[in-house]
DNA sequence: AAGCAGATCAACCGCTATCGT
DNA sequence: TACGATAGCGGTTGATCTGCT
């Protein structure tokens, strides 16, 4: 018999979200809050998958995402995360507040994956003794980071404390209280903040009027700082 | 300016894990 | 316990961008 495909294959959209459809999204899950994505497309009223919007939302529409590239504390620790967890993306996305498996995995496979390459060491087998100098690589000047995963002699000591932390559940119930909020309302105070100066879908989604959403989300004040950024 | 190659990243596919009945 | 439905994960693909010739 077979399992059933997650969505019917016949009028369902492949291919690039377009704004029209990022809105749509959006506004379905600030009303009805994550459930059932499988009924998402038909009651949101996309021709997608159900599948194509968890992953629309969870990679790119989510206001808690950090956009632009990973910075030197956060691909340390991308180092050391995979140094023990290997490629169990979501896992080590767990622990990169804002920051997703699927843009975790494309920077190691674009970025970080070539600078250990070009440094002799190879990415599928950092061994313990040389993690610390792989996490610190390019990092000569340092980013004065708050994060510092790899301070001890052997980074996989659980013996460094902050390491110890993050690796530990309680990092992870505690990093829950950092979960996008599910309101109308905090999802307009939060996502403003976040949004502010690193999310370009959000100036473009902007950029096609104030009541886009349709949720009054913006007021004046808010994208009146918006217009004073360097927008391009 | 045009063509090409390499880099980047959003999105898809197929599989597994989990949950409910 | 078995089975089906659904969510989530990791690998891969392909469109687009960027830099070089």
């Amino acid at each position: 018999m077979g399992r059933q495909p997650c969505c019917d294959k016949f009028g369902v959209k492949k291919g690039p979200w377009t704004a029209e459809e990022d809105k749509k999204l959006v506004n379905f899950i600030l009303t009805h809050g994550q459930c059932c994505w499988r009924t998402v497309p038909k009651l949101a009223g996309l021709r997608r998958c159900g599948k194509s919007c968890r992953l629309r939302w969870t990679n790119y529409l989510r206001p808690d995402l950090k956009r632009g590239l990973l910075n030197e504390a956060e691909e340390r620790l991308v180092i050391d995360l995979h140094a023990r967890l290997g490629n169990r993306w979501s896992k080590i996305a767990a622990r990169l507040p804002g920051r997703t498996d699927n843009e975790i995995k494309n920077h190691w496979n674009t970025h970080i994956k070539k600078k250990l390459i070009k440094m002799g060491i190879d990415p599928h087998d950092i061994p313990n003794n040389i993690c610390a100098q792989a996490a610190s690589f390019s990092s000569s000047s340092s980013d004065n980071s708050s994060i510092t995963p790899t301070e001890s002699s052997d980074p996989h000591s659980d013996d460094d404390p902050l390491m110890s932390y993050i690796l530990s559940d309680t990092f992870l119930e505690d990093s829950s209280t950092w979960n996008f909020p599910v309101t109308r309302e905090e999802y307009c105070e939060f996502g403003m903040s976040s949004l502010e100066g690193n999310s370009p879908w959000f100036l473009e989604l902007k950029d096609l009027g104030d009541d886009y959403f349709g949720l009054g989300r913006f007021n004046d004040a808010d994208l009146s700082v918006l217009d004073m950024s360097d927008k391009h």
